[in-house]
RNA sequence: GCUGCCGUAGCUCAGGGGUAGAGCACUCCCUUGGUAAGGGAGAGGUCGGAGGUUCAAUUCCUCCCGGCAGCACCA
């Protein structure tokens, strides 16, 4: 007897083991046709798969979020079918299911062409509409080799010895096609319906390895319907549009150019944006007791050899040779500088925690591929800190930068933040008593903060374990940003200390602190999050005010000067064009107030408000209209204040 | 760094072995207009760089530089 549980809490008997496919059947022919698969005690399972166990089940119907990834994964399986049939000789490696899709790799000598995905799309198309029946068989290990081995597919060969001994080995056919697989499928190709699309071309490397080949990767996305697809492309499109690299050069905020890449230059806007962070930086910081330093750019080799990162990363930094052979390095840490200062003049225990900050400017020989916009740069502003402490102070230095971190993001309108605790990475520093204690010290901080983390092993920095602060932003991307380290080793290597009172030298540790982390990278984040629409506290353009006729470009420039002299970033627009260009330019500026001031407002020293995105205005006395936008203007940390 | 694609005016892009094109932006003139493009004229280019093939290269080939997508990397 088997005893079959629904979601719903009823359940049923069976004298005999039977498939999904039957069970549905014994309910309702339409269930029947309407299944793609089924869950078994939560696992999501062929329909074809006997039930021999009591269990609980769930049928899943096509249109439910279950079924998506099985209408993507039956998707790159059409794909790879259409792709061998089209391209003989090619090699199938791994297909998987990503986040609005899915790809495969292939391996073949010629490389495909965009024009080529139009072709496979369409075989692919061809392939659902005769809707081939997805049957699975279990192979023999040595057959299976024998099989894949003699049609040319080593890489499949390869993945075989790589499933573990005693799992069946799955062979899932397709029609004529057929491939190794783990499942589950839809009971036919033509579960998938018509809402895919093939996106793009791109290589990767085999077992994402840079050691070994690279294979060809086609990524394509997958949806229950065509309005999903429709909506995702849609998404897709509006990704683009907040794109930091267009609307830096849109908005006049900076640019790049060939002869410096991966470094920015500034603009007179973008630079106002960038200053804006670092005074309110400057701020909570000086608030949260932090002093700041400035540390040399380049400094000599030696050091870096001694603080371990000239054996680590000395091929990622920009290195140079003076006239008489001494090598300096340009700094790609602030860290060894701090702990300079730190070391010059005797600490004492009273000195402790010593919180260290600067703005630090380091430059790193990132590889060229891996550049991108404001995003990832050779040379970038940090908002770096080092808490030179005891161990007994770590916990209540970690709840502190923890706090100011979570404060920090949700001034910018960060609500949701998720912290992932790392530790040992396998290329380190240090003992392993040293990393035992640092972990321990660390994870106990996390513990303290009261927030829940996630567990990333292996991913620590070189010299400690660290808690990383992710954001989420307003189109639901995550960014990591913030981040605190617990170091027991550069202290150590770099020979700091403090006299504790017992009057005898003692080991500090280092928490590592940065909270925008790249002063760049959280500008373009900033920009993409609010897709250019910035707040007016941060704005670095906020009001304009336009003159509707030449008669009024006097009342416009006295209204400049008031809103200057009121501390707001204003200009004005006196050109000779109509109301209607202006409005549109500055529209398209994304300036956040438009003033517009005519032979009314002269009269009655007014000015005509516009706000961007709205299509309404309202008037509003002179003085008024100022003042309320000196509030609102006001950042955040300091209207707390008032 | 690797694979693929790309590089033409400030921007967005068309073109293509035989003296380089459009729209917007820019300059000047007309227009004084009440909330997302008023009209006209003008100026603007070693077609990313260096070699090569050719009577002739912006166009074809090679190398280099830079960008884009992904992979790898990210102290």
């Amino acid at each position: 007897m088997i005893n079959i549980t629904f979601p719903d809490g009823a359940s049923r008997q069976f004298d005999n083991p039977l498939s999904g496919r039957e069970l549905a059947a014994s309910i309702s022919k339409s269930l029947a046709k309407k299944a793609v698969a089924i869950k078994l005690g939560g696992e999501l399972c062929d329909l074809s798969d006997m039930i021999e166990r009591d269990v609980a089940v769930e049928l899943v119907m096509r249109e439910d979020e279950a079924a998506l990834e099985l209408i993507r994964h039956d998707c790159a399986h059409v794909m790879a079918e259409a792709v061998q049939e089209l391209f003989p000789g090619t090699q199938v490696t791994i297909g998987p299911v990503i986040e609005n899709g899915f790809y495969y790799d292939f391996a073949r000598d010629e490389p495909f062409r965009p024009e080529d995905l139009e072709k496979i799309e369409a075989k692919m198309r061809f392939i659902i509409k005769r809707n081939d029946k997805f049957t699975k068989e279990v192979w023999s290990r040595d057959e299976t080799r024998v099989y894949f081995l003699d049609k040319g597919e080593d890489y499949k060969a390869e993945l075989l010895d790589a499933i573990p001994d005693g799992e069946d080995v799955k062979i899932y056919r397709q029609g004529e096609w057929l491939d190794m697989c783990r499942g589950p499928h839809m009971p036919s190709t033509g579960k998938i319906g018509s809402g895919f699309k093939l996106l793009k071309l791109a290589g990767a490397y085999w077992r994402g390895d840079s050691n070994n080949a690279m294979l060809q990767r086609i990524y394509g996305t997958a949806w229950a319907s065509d309005d999903d697809l429709k909506a995702y492309l849609h998404m897709l499109e509006e990704a683009e549009k907040r794109d930091h690299r267009k609307l830096g050069r849109e908005m006049d905020l900076f640019h790049f150019q060939d002869e410096g890449p991966g470094v920015v230059f500034w603009h007179p806007k973008g630079w106002k944006l960038f200053q804006s962070l670092i005074n309110y930086m400057r701020r909570r910081q000086d608030d949260a007791g932090y002093v700041e330093v400035n540390t040399p750019q380049i400094l000599d080799r030696s050091l870096w050899e001694a603080s371990g990162h000239w054996d680590k990363y000395h091929e990622n930094m920009f290195i140079t040779q003076t006239e008489d052979h001494r090598v300096f390095a340009l700094k790609p840490m602030n860290c060894p500088g701090h702990v300079q200062v730190f070391k010059n003049g005797l600490k004492s225990y009273r000195d402790l925690p010593m919180k260290i900050s600067e703005f630090g400017i380091v430059h790193r020989y990132e590889p060229s591929g891996a550049l991108h916009g404001l995003f990832r740069v050779r040379g970038f502003t940090q908002d770096d800190a080092h808490i030179f402490c005891t161990e007994d102070q770590i916990t209540a230095e970690a709840v502190k930068v923890n706090d100011l971190i979570l404060s920090i993001y949700k001034d910018f309108g960060f609500d949701e933040v998720i912290i992932k605790f790392s530790d040992r990475p396998e290329k380190r520093v240090g003992s392993d008593a040293v990393w035992d204690k640092a972990e321990a010290a660390l994870r106990q901080a996390g513990e303290a903060t009261g927030q829940k983390f996630e567990y990333n092993p292996g991913d620590g920095a070189f010299y400690g374990p660290k808690l990383d602060y992710v954001l989420r932003d307003a189109i639901g991307r995550e960014w990591q940003c913030g981040t605190l380290q617990a170091d027991f080793n550069l202290p150590e290597r770099l020979d700091a200390f403090y006299i504790d009172t017992d009057g005898a030298k003692h080991r500090p540790v280092m928490l590592h602190r940065a909270m925008f982390g790249s002063l760049e990278r959280f500008t373009g984040i900033l920009i993409e999050n609010h897709a250019g629409h910035f707040p007016l506290w941060l704005s670095p353009h906020q009001v304009v005010v336009t003159s509707i006729t030449s008669e009024a470009n006097d009342y416009a420039n006295e209204v400049l000067g008031l809103l200057k002299k009121a501390g707001l970033q204003a200009s004005a627009d006196t050109r000779n064009e109509k109301i209607n260009y202006k409005v549109r330019e500055h529209s398209l500026a994304k300036v956040p107030v438009i003033f517009a001031v005519g032979k009314r407002e002269i009269e009655d020293r007014t000015v005509n408000i516009r706000r961007l995105g709205s299509r309404d205005q309202n008037t509003a006395g002179l003085k008024e209209a100022i003042a309320a936008l000196v509030v609102e203007a006001t950042p955040p940390d300091l209207a707390r204040k008032i």
